[in-house]
DNA sequence: TCAAAAGTGTTCTTATTACACCCATGG
DNA sequence: CCATGGGTGTAATAAGAACACTTTTGA
C-alpha cells in the first residue's frame, strides 16, 4: 500500500467509497443444490432476486460481516464460510463506488430457521441450476462461488457440511453428484470414501423406508483435523460410463 | 448487497473507507523464487519493505489498478495476473479503514526495467524464502499469494511465465523445484512435461556452457488454449526419495 | 582427460476404472 | 411377493515412482 506521493486532499478523495460482503449460502435438499436468495424490496433492482449481503461496518472485519449476514438471515452461525474474492467493477453498483467481497457458506438446510430478517427480505431457496437474472453482478458472483465450491468439494471433505449430522452413503453420493453435475460409480465412490477413514459407522440404520434401510455415518472431525496438517488429497472422479454415453 | 433499511446519513457513514490493491510480483532468478518489494519512504512503516500497491482510483476497476501498479513499477504489462483475495481487518492500516485486494503476477525477470517509480521507491528483488517483517499485513498477504502460486503451478502450466521465451527443461524443473520447495525426479519430470505436448522443440541448443548444451523449448500457447477448454489436468508430484529422507 | 550437466527406459507399485448380482425392508 | 434402494468384490488398465548410466561440450 502506497500513498506517499499524494496530498492529504487527494488522499481524502479516495474515502468516498464503500464495501460490502455478499454471501452465497449453499444448501442441499431433495437431491438438489440450493442457494438462498432474497427478493429486493427497494431500488436499485427492486423486486429482483439477489444474494444476501450488507455494507461492512466501519469497525467490522470482513469475515465478521459475512458471518453477521449469514446469522441475521438464517439464525445459524458456526458454519463453513470461505472468502472467494472481491468484485470491484466501477459501475457494479448504481448508487456509488461499492466493491463487494464474496463469500460462500455451506449450511445444513434443516438448521435454517426463518428469522425476522429472512422473513422481511423474502428469503427463498433456489436451485442453483435454474437461477438467472440476479440483481447487480450477482450472477457473476454466484458463478465464481459455485466454481470454487466444485473445486473445494473435490479436494477437501467439506461436503458433509451440507448434510445432517447422520447421513447415508447414498445421500453423500447424491450430494457430490449434484454439486459436480455428474454421476459417480456407487462401488468406487464408497470404496474411496470409506478408505479415507473419515466416516464413523454409527451402527444405526434408517427407519421407515420402504426398502432395505441404509447404514448411518457421521463425519470424523478429529481424524480430519489430524490429516489436514499433511495436506492429504481427497479426489473424486466421475464414472466414465456416463461420459461415454454423452 | 443490501442497504434498504439504512437512512441516508447512515449510508453515507460507510463512505469513509478506501481500498487499495497490493501486488505480489514474482520473478525467478539464479534458481530462486523472488518477489519485488519497495522500501517505504514515508510513514507509516517508513523504512520498511512492503508490497507494491496503491489506492484504487474512484473510477478504476480493481484489475486495472493492479495492472497499473505493476506497469508503473516495472515497465511491464501484459503478464499473468490473478486476484487472490481481499484483506480487510479493521486495523490493518494505521491511517484509516483501508481494505486491500491482493493480486499476484508472474513476470520474466529479464524484462524488468527500472522505471522512475521503481527507482524512487527503491524497488528490489528479494528471495521469497528469506522475506520477513514487511509493512502492514504484507507478510500475511505474501503467504497467501505464495500458497496460491504453489497450487496454481501444480494445476496450470503457468510456470513458463517466469522464464525467458526460450528455456531448457532443466531450467523449468529448477523453477518448479524452487516454487514447490521440493525436489523432482529428472526423468519423471521430463516424461510428464513432454507428454503434455505443451512444449515446442526449437531445435536449438544452449551456447557457451562448459558442458553438453541443452535443447531449448518454448511454450505452445495455441495448444494450451485448446486444452484449457476441457479442463485438463497438469499435476506434478515430488520424488518420494526426498520425502523419505526427511 | 576431466568436470559438469544433458539426456534417456524399464520395472515395480499403486490407484483407478469397469462392471452385476443378492439383500433387507415396507407395502 | 414385489418394488425399491442398499450393499458388496474382482480383474483390467493406467498412472506414478524408483532408479543409473552414457553423451556432449568447454576448459
Amino acid at each position: 500500500m502506497e500513498q506517499e506521493s499524494k496530498t492529504m486532499s487527494e488522499f481524502n478523495n479516495f474515502f468516498k467509497s464503500a464495501f460490502s460482503v455478499d454471501n452465497v449460502i449453499f444448501g442441499f435438499d431433495e437431491g438438489d443444490l440450493k442457494v438462498l436468495l432474497i427478493k429486493r424490496g427497494a431500488d436499485p433492482f427492486k423486486g429482483m432476486w439477489a444474494l444476501p449481503g450488507d455494507l461492512v461496518y466501519p469497525n467490522e472485519d470482513l469475515n465478521t460481516a459475512a458471518v453477521r449476514v449469514l446469522e441475521e438471515l438464517t439464525g445459524i452461525s458456526d458454519v463453513y464460510l470461505e472468502q472467494v474474492r472481491a468484485f470491484g467493477a466501477v459501475n457494479r453498483h448504481p448508487l456509488g463506488r461499492v466493491i463487494t467481497i464474496a463469500y460462500f457458506s455451506l449450511i445444513n438446510i434443516n438448521k435454517y430457521v426463518v428469522t425476522a430478517a429472512s422473513f422481511a427480505q423474502k428469503a427463498k431457496w433456489h436451485s442453483v441450476s435454474t437461477v438467472k437474472d440476479l440483481a447487480f453482478d450477482h450472477n457473476q458472483i454466484l458463478d465464481a462461488c459455485y466454481n470454487l465450491l466444485k473445486q473445494r468439494v473435490r479436494t477437501r471433505p467439506i461436503g458433509f457440511e451440507l448434510l445432517p449430522h447422520k447421513f447415508t452413503l447414498t445421500a453423500l453420493q447424491h450430494l457430490y453428484e449434484a454439486i459436480l453435475e455428474t454421476e459417480l460409480d456407487k462401488r468406487n465412490f464408497r470404496k474411496k470414501i470409506l478408505s479415507m477413514n473419515l466416516l464413523i459407522d454409527l451402527n444405526e440404520t434408517q427407519e421407515g423406508v420402504a426398502h432395505r434401510p441404509a447404514k448411518l455415518y457421521k463425519f470424523d472431525n478429529d481424524r480430519y483435523d489430524k490429516l489436514v496438517q499433511d495436506g492429504f488429497n481427497f479426489e473424486l472422479k466421475e464414472s466414465r460410463r456416463k461420459l461415454m454415453a454423452e
